[in-house]
DNA sequence: GTCTATCCATACGCATGCGTATGGCACAAG
DNA sequence: CTTGTGCCATACGCATGCGTATGGATAGAC
């Protein structure tokens, strides 16, 4: 068996496998988790490893960031795939954005060292990808340019602060049923019908319903 | 005079000096900015000057926790003060929230550190206290308990969400008029006018209408 | 079998931070 | 003037992490 995690399965390391273990260790621990003693100590090699593969910390950690983005970019296209219309895309990913807690506190762990300039350059590629792919699927909507910029700001915030509530006082967030009526009633708030000021839409349907207002097939990917 | 941040106005530090200085530290590098050394080195003193008033760093995090949650309370109750209208407190929260940057800076800070056991508790005891307010908020506006906890995570979630917005990706945050647009559209979404299920607000006010709908005077200071 | 490149271990110097031990200095009490 | 206490400096040992220097092991090339 392959495990390529633990300190048995490959005789020989790779660079990628440190860029996982420095996410791992990030995960975990913050910017400052991502030390080369410890994550060879856990690779089960010595630092003469690390610094065959990495000329210091900073190349770990530029991999491990580039490793992070690709990561992002891919999961957010495996996640909302093919989805036409652009509710049930705004849908999905909020929906997964809640499922899956793991990405989300690698965010926040990352995030938090945005006083590394590195980190934040890939921090603030990260989220305005997310950001300008909300912001499309408002226009898609049917928003103008302001509003759709508020509007996917309003629903990028919300996503954040879930995961941070997740993290900090997980007894906060409901589960079962009760979670499932708060995603609801922050999807039904957060995805007005149209563009329009007025008259946000007063139908309460099923999980989504289907009325595709725009359908804008050539979004972007 | 007494400046009582530098190193030149008292003769003799205290140890809420060293507490206040802490939160400094954490605001700017997190948690292992945290360090005797560094501190006094800050302060225009040596470590002989720590080990006086504490017995070890543990107990530094310890004191600057405490007088953040002490910071934290007081802000609360000093920023919406004796408003009784519930619609008009959630207002003000709001906006003293988006204005101050520097607290929230500090809370993202201290958060991002839930690892430590200390801080852990400490952040999840201040995040309770601010959901209680709220959801005592939504409670007062007429929302069943179920109803008001869902409204009052999905507005603490979307404040602590610009939050790190603000921090992570300044660029994304309007300023000036859009930025006025922006909270309004969020403060007219996130506060229905009443608990019923459908049929929110319909009315488009000026800044935030008068109409107290159920002014429960004795909520709880 | 020898040679060479790949991958890693060992050992060192350096820097920084924690905690302790001890000495010094100012100032008020007596 | 002495004494004691509050407040701090200095110096030490210890631990951990970064980066370097160098040697060793293994596998394919020939």
């Amino acid at each position: 068996m392959k495990t390529t995690t633990a300190a048995d399965a490959k005789p020989s390391l790779t660079a990628e496998d440190w860029a996982r273990a420095a996410l791992d260790a990030m995960a975990a621990g913050g910017l400052d988790a991502v030390a080369v003693e410890p994550l060879a100590r856990r690779l089960g090699v010595t630092k003469g490893s690390f610094y065959w593969h990495f000329p210091n910390r900073e190349a770990l950690l530029r991999a491990a960031l580039e490793l992070w983005e690709r990561r992002e970019t891919e999961e957010v296209l495996a996640r909302v795939g093919d989805e036409p219309d652009p509710y049930a895309r705004i849908v999905k990913v909020f929906k997964e954005a809640n499922a899956g807690y793991r990405s989300g506190r690698l965010y926040l762990a990352i995030a938090a060292a945005e006083d590394h300039p590195l980190v934040r350059e890939f921090v603030q590629r990260v989220s305005e990808k997310r950001m300008n792919y909300l912001v499309q699927c408002y226009t898609a909507l049917g928003f103008d340019p302001v509003r759709a910029q508020h509007w996917a700001r309003f629903a990028y915030a919300t996503f954040m602060g879930n995961l941070q509530i997740r993290r900090d006082t997980p007894e906060l967030m409901p589960t079962g049923a009760q979670f499932n009526e708060y995603l609801k009633l922050m999807i039904k708030t957060l995805i007005p019908r149209d563009g329009a000021d007025k008259g946000e839409h007063k139908g309460a349907q099923e999980d989504h319903p289907h009325v595709v207002p725009l359908q804008r097939p050539g979004g972007g990917a």
